[in-house]
DNA sequence: ATCCTTGCAAATGATTTGCAAGAGT
DNA sequence: ACTCTTGCAAATCATTTGCAAGGAT
């Protein structure tokens, strides 16, 4: 398990008790929507405030740490600030699964980049499909 | 120029005034947000209603005639349903251009999801960075 | 001790809805 | 004629803000 601590003091916010139950369970789901976060965490600590979470996940993103993956039809979610990767949406049951980006895409994306003389700062792949689970449960 | 009144009416849905309007606008523009395209049609079109178009996009997006482009920070923009491609998104001015999409990346894509037992249904691809133009700005 | 953060409640902004009148086929 | 769509106003939902009290360094 990360330090979250030591995450948020070296991106230069304070490390309060808030902010390292919200990246604990971003952390275990992979990506949540601001929602899920308050609902998770209130779970463990009932004063929290919907407005603390919304005001602490602008700042963390500001600050580098967290990224929105936006998504068609639906509210952003937000996940650890992470290597490039490919997210893999379900739009049955919305789930967002992380697949490993490939060094071949990559290579394109900059080479195409490149020739627009567009200085590219962040890549988001999102697949949009239905997830095995879901198709197993269609079909019976 | 298109013929929004039989696009429209192949998808099922009446040729009114203010849906080819707003078609012809975000035809003209590429991308635009319900709001810029609110703002863009009732100029020649003053009685316009914001819910009218709120209605009309959800709409022509379940129809299949537009779709969203979810952009991390800002609203959506909506486009018209057209060959897969990808967008490049300027985090300076906002703007949206699209880029065609490469064949190599369109293959890897799909054996990355077959492996995976993804049915794959739509994707996007979002590039942010900064523009050419932005970039010559900032220059200066 | 200082400054930043929290929780609350209120304010704002965005989106949706119900309904009578009007437009499209 | 019939049905779907529009525009309006109100309702709802999402997000942001101000501020006094509490927490982190």
């Amino acid at each position: 398990m990360k330090d979250y601590a030591t995450l948020l003091k070296e991106s230069g916010l304070k490390a309060t008790f808030q902010r390292m139950n919200i990246l604990e369970s971003i952390d275990m789901f992979g990506h949540m929507s601001i929602e899920a976060i308050y609902e998770k965490v209130a779970q463990t600590h009932p004063s929290l405030s919907l407005a603390t979470v919304y005001k602490n996940i602008i700042l963390m993103v500001e600050n580098g740490v967290l990224v929105e993956v936006p998504i068609a039809g639906k509210k952003s979610k937000y996940e650890l600030v992470k290597e490039d990767h490919i997210h893999l949406v379900c739009t049955e049951c919305g789930e967002v699964e992380d697949k490993p980006h490939m060094q071949e895409t990559d290579t394109l994306l900059h080479t195409l980049t490149n020739n627009e003389h567009f200085k590219l700062e962040k890549q988001q792949i999102n697949l949009y499909g239905v997830c095995e689970k879901c198709q197993i449960e269609e079909a019976s």
